[in-house]
DNA sequence: ATCTGCTGGATTGTTCAACAATCCAGCGAT
DNA sequence: ATCGCTGGATTGTTGAACAATCCAGCAGAT
């Protein structure tokens, strides 16, 4: 297997909750979809990169029409960005766009605290704190990373609405796309350590109201620190 | 123009906003897409019914692979649903679908309004009452629809927030789909006309608290009516 | 009569090759 | 240095082809 013929591979496997007896074998066109995704999350592809069809169709093995279809799935997460005539590319997070985010993740993560959630849901979120914990008793950078997108996902879930989840998935999604950039700095995650541990006790006594003026602090706060990362 | 032979025609108009400058032929592709949510819109494609590639693509006078780059972006919206190897259909809202959209719906229009937002994007708020008002003078059903969509789409522009106002529009547009079963009944309207008023009000007198009590109310009722309509 | 299993036609999934339209880097003339 | 041109590369779109899949209808078995 050459440089230039990496093929197809397995990423998937997020899905977990689902049980549904179905037998579904994607389509390619669904399957390279899904490569972008893990190449974009995984920061093999930077923002702003240039992704020109041929090259990707042969490297895939796939033809330019399927790849085509994937882009416009992809374009339409706001993962890649399609400039007529020119191409499609790796999409940037400019200054602007981090508050647009914020806001966002403010509205439904806010919104779901604060209506609760059923004991397996809450439980949930308990389970993501103590993921956050293991991470960091192990050292590990990455697994703090996910650990604490775990922890907002399930906050989301606490809403158990479908929409609201594939919202929260996509902004996830855009944010890992440039969070390479600042997932070095490990003394960061030490001060939500304990904060995500607050909010989920809060949540577990029912104190709803509290909860959500802690994530929404913590949310505020986060914001500031992306801010001054990205510059300006 | 024969009746299996419609061409692309121009219903585009909403984007008002913006002066770019910048000269725009949207894609071939783009237009499908944008043809194909306007008939979804007006209700010309009913929920459940099935898009067969060859058929659109033939009526639209464009190449079935365009056809479906278009599909992969609108399934991507919700508005069509594809189920592999058997076609795509018009997406149909279940009855748990419509707790979901409410869901999203009081997160992000309530999440806007307490935030407040600028004197210009208030007035837009102020103008979409105004739309309810003449529209209901005139007896205009249509009209009385599209300016309560304007007035709740008024609310998430407060946020300023792209993200939050293609959410919004998405989620709008899902609603589009399956409303024209209850469109008629107008004296669904009479209600939150002036229910709207206050809201209005509220939100100009800068009390915003009330204002989202007053726009989560009326959510919450709106939900019920619409569950009661569509059965069970 | 109902169920089973097959079969043929229709539709989707995917590829390929082609061509027009567009963009862009480089180069030459002013 | 600026302007304008040109040629190559890339995108946008098409049309045709073929394998895979689905489904309605039908023949045969119980």
């Amino acid at each position: 297997m050459a440089s230039a013929d990496q093929e197809l591979g397995e990423h998937a496997g997020f899905d977990g909750a689902r049980a549904r007896m179905r037998l579904r074998v994607p389509s390619v066109a669904e399957r390279v979809a899904e490569e972008l995704r893990y190449q974009l999350a995984e920061g093999f592809l930077v923002p702003g990169a240039k992704l020109t069809e041929a090259t990707i169709a042969e490297d895939l093995g796939v033809s330019r029409n399927t790849v085509r279809e994937a882009f416009a799935e992809l374009a339409a997460e706001r993962l890649l960005l399609r400039q007529p005539n020119k191409g499609v590319f790796v999409a940037t997070l400019e200054a602007g766009d981090i508050h647009d985010v914020y806001t966002v993740r403010r509205a439904i993560e806010v919104s779901s605290i604060r209506a609760g959630g059923s004991p397996e849901r809450v439980a949930a979120v308990r389970a993501a704190v103590d993921e956050g914990k293991r991470a960091a008793a192990a050292n590990d950078n990455e697994g703090l990373g996910s650990a604490n997108q775990h922890f907002h996902g399930a906050i989301v879930a606490l809403a158990e609405s479908n929409r609201l989840n594939t919202i929260m998935a996509q902004i996830l999604a855009e944010m890992r796309l440039y969070f390479h950039k600042a997932t070095l700095n490990a003394h960061f995650y030490s001060d939500w350590l304990k904060e995500n541990e607050q909010i989920c006790s809060a949540l577990e006594a029912g104190e709803l109201e509290r909860a959500g003026d802690l994530l929404l602090a913590y949310l505020n706060r986060s914001e500031q620190q992306q801010a001054a990362i990205h510059g300006e």
